[in-house]
DNA sequence: CTCTCAGACTTACGGGCGTTAGCTTATGTC
DNA sequence: GACATAAGCTAACGCCCGTAAGTCTGAGAG
């Protein structure tokens, strides 16, 4: 793993009122360096800074501290998750069975195409040691909502459409589900290769969805 | 957090033919750092030095990097892990059911307790960068073998006595619910407070196990 | 053309880390 | 009691980190 800069320019400065734009070179900088493999360890302030071509002290104008850039990238991914689901979900052609079969292969395949993004966003380490950081509570928890909002909706019209069993508590076999899918997307994330059947997804699907 | 040692002793150094128990010291060492609620990060060489109340190049004759400290750690709390599982396993009294509701719901108490030690057997951080370590794959796959295969044979039980619904890939049905389970475990290993009904965990082990 | 200040940069401090090389000391043997 | 050696220590190297203090500079207003 190189991680030389080569910046052969120095990089433009900024015009006058779009100082903010470096904030978003150093989210893609944080996530350049995720993706090249490393683990969220590599992560740092100065290598981030290496990799946007700045001077380390240049990033606390637009973050507090290190935690802070972690959480950038995860609610930008977030978002991206949410995006792409909806997308798989818009293109699904077939019904209930299908929107809710596109949007859970949407989330595995997410997992499984950006690992490193992927253990971030669940579980990352710098989530538990939030505490003497400028990180609160809020930001944390409001994480994830939109991505399973629309796994709770396209769930309900399988229940609605006599898909899926219906169940007093959709809330909650929603929840369940996205478990089994964690399950399986974080350890996909995180070993090399994961043993076990090749459909092992669609078999967590069938049965916490509880299709007929 | 504190982090001051304050060793009033010095420690008295081991026997002639005992040095030894310094390896089992130093992994203690590194449990008791990760359960004092750090992360994985906590664990350094020289931290586990300083906890086990030795210098720190006096780890070198029993590990060769501080990741081969890891995975001893780990080795550890799987033989443990199983120990437990297996004696929920034994513990249990009311037939197949009660015994694979004992030994899942054993495994999501363990994590429930122990949620630094959880982090780091099933998704730490020290997995996937392997490389120029001395640690092989084969001591990674070989990690949780046992008692994956009390999961296996558990739910076997439950197929033969029709309890469960039988399939043609038991060794897959246990994939998916261990994935499950690894599922809840996980996220409750992470965050603070995990949202969603509280027998999330039984929902899970029942669709999964496919429990009639 | 000049002046101002947003948007950066340079330098530097203190601290933790992994690791190497060489030294000390207690323990059991003879 | 002397001595060999296992068990562990001290000192030191080089590296990277986060962060503070002060400095430069070029875009745009007048």
């Amino acid at each position: 793993m190189v991680t030389a800069v080569t910046n052969t320019e120095p990089r433009r400065r900024n015009r006058r009122g779009e100082g903010g734009k470096l904030r978003d070179e150093i989210i893609a900088a944080a996530l350049a360096l995720l993706d090249e493999g490393g683990d969220e360890r590599a992560v740092t302030l100065r290598s981030v800074a290496r990799k946007a071509g700045i001077a380390a002290p240049s990033i606390y104008p637009h973050f507090a501290d290190q935690p802070s850039i972690m959480l950038a990238v995860v609610q930008r991914e977030m978002d991206a998750l949410t995006a792409t689901l909806r997308e798989a979900d818009d293109n699904a052609a077939g019904g209930a069975r299908a929107r809710l079969f596109a949007v859970c292969n949407g989330y595995l395949d997410f997992a499984q195409a950006h690992p490193q993004r992927y253990r971030i966003m669940f579980g990352g380490l710098w989530t538990p040691s939030v505490e003497d950081t400028s990180i609160t509570d809020a930001d944390l928890d409001s994480l994830g909502v939109e991505a399973f909002t629309l796994l709770v909706e396209v769930l309900g019209v399988c229940v609605d459409e006599g898909i899926a069993h219906a169940s007093d508590d959709l809330y909650g076999d929603a929840v369940a589900l996205w478990l089994g899918l964690h399950g399986l997307a974080h350890q996909r994330a995180v070993v090399r290769k994961m043993p076990g059947p090749a459909d092992v997804g669609d078999r967590l699907i069938t049965a916490l969805a509880h299709l007929k």
